[in-house]
DNA sequence: CCGGGGCTGTGACCGATATCACCCGCGGGG
DNA sequence: CCCCGCGGGTGATATCGGTCACAGCCCCGG
């Protein structure tokens, strides 16, 4: 009943003022109450450990509110994150859907409020709600999708400089418009090169580089492109 | 009504010898004559391109017989292949299912039999049908996992010998328990060296090495494996 | 106020591999 | 029959970036 975490839990999926318009959220009113049935909600601090690779499906986690970061380790300790996941997004789908293991881990990165719904109970669900299952099916589309996109990233670029480039753009593909765009993100330059692929020290490096041409500065938490035709040459466009 | 690529065409999916027990071919009778109507069965040559990563999506292929290579290429023209798919698998889903454009591009490898469905058929159908959405939503999951394999291989490896290694065990992982096992395939170094990210001379130099090292040998286009263990070692297994 | 741990910045080094350049062998078509 | 084009094989070279080593910094807790 409390805050443990500095936010109020919601208990509730139809009176939910969290709900985005994405997924599970925005379903017909009679799905939507058969999930708030089957759905525990639970609050998590920043660092919980959702599920990890090699795991078989306990079942699915809908994100309500925070961050939580997917990723993927080699058997030598080296990691590889696949996507930083927003409010409104279901992890762990594929393993629950397809019944092997979980691919990947899923680790919290701020508190957050998350749904889980255990396996049986959600393929129930998807099987008695043929528009919810349209939507898991349109969900794992979008999953494929940014996976396509990090296999692009990752395989056809020859430079750090440039897979740095295009991260950065996609990062800030949505506040278009703006003469320089600016984005919060808390990410070390770990998670960075974690994420395109390279190590911490080329990423330092490239960023370095990127400030002394006046392309893009990253100070403290905030993102600022000046110059983005430098990045979009850079990536090939 | 004649054989034009060396095969008959088979019409009706209902009494089709071809059915595998993946995906739409092991459906419920009902949903498989649904499928029946709405399907446009059509053969096609080797090299043909069924569509191209940025149209927007006509509708689904469903592969009966033959291989059909699945890729996506850069700006500057390099390839990088994502997937090469078997009978039963459904091309070009996520994006009739999401809507959003091919995001890869799909070209035959052999003559093969397809069976082309209209986006809004498929749509409705998927809608009318639930256990063939779950069937649906099951196939995007296998292809976010092994897009998921993909990603691993390309971001958590260092060097060439252990992709190519990594790409080798996939390849005979179903004919376990042989001493030797062989399999068959028909690509050059060149196609091999755009599914792991790298470039033709690497992998015929790697090929070169596991044989002067009695590794593994691919003669023509069967491939044996001769010591397997020295390949799982490569992918730190 | 001080100390320590995590993050950032930077230099030196070197190894894997992309790239270029070339050769060979084979098979199919003129 | 002869070429020509494609796939395979191989050496030389340059370079990107991974790795190691260490220094400065900021923030937080004692």
């Amino acid at each position: 009943m409390g805050s443990p975490y500095g936010f109020e839990l919601i208990e509730n999926c139809v009176i939910c003022k969290l709900r985005s318009d994405s997924f599970f959220c925005s379903l017909p009113k009679a799905a939507l109450e058969a999930f708030d049935k089957i759905k525990y909600s639970a609050a998590y601090p920043a660092g919980a450990v959702l599920f990890v690779e090699g795991q078989s499906p306990r079942g699915i986690y809908m994100l309500c509110k925070g961050r939580v970061k997917l990723s993927t380790t080699s058997a030598e300790g080296k990691t590889l994150i696949l996507k930083i996941s927003q409010p409104g997004e279901v992890l762990g789908m594929h393993a629950t859907v397809s019944g092997t293991p979980y691919e990947i881990t899923a680790e919290t990165g701020q508190p957050c409020q998350l749904n889980f719904v255990k396996r049986d109970d959600f393929l129930n669900f998807l099987q008695k709600h043929g528009d919810a299952c349209l939507k898991a099916a349109q969900h794992l589309s979008k999953d494929c999708q940014s996976a396509y996109q990090q296999i692009r990233s990752l395989g056809l670029s020859h430079s750090a400089p440039e897979r740095l480039a295009r991260l950065l753009l996609e990062w800030t593909a949505t506040s278009h418009d703006q003469q320089e765009p600016k984005v919060k993100l808390a990410l070390t330059h770990e998670e960075i090169a974690q994420i395109i692929g390279t190590s911490r020290e080329t990423v330092t490096r490239v960023l370095a580089d990127f400030r002394k041409r006046q392309v893009a500065v990253l100070k403290g938490s905030t993102l600022t492109i000046r110059n983005k035709s430098v990045l979009e040459k850079l990536v090939g466009a």
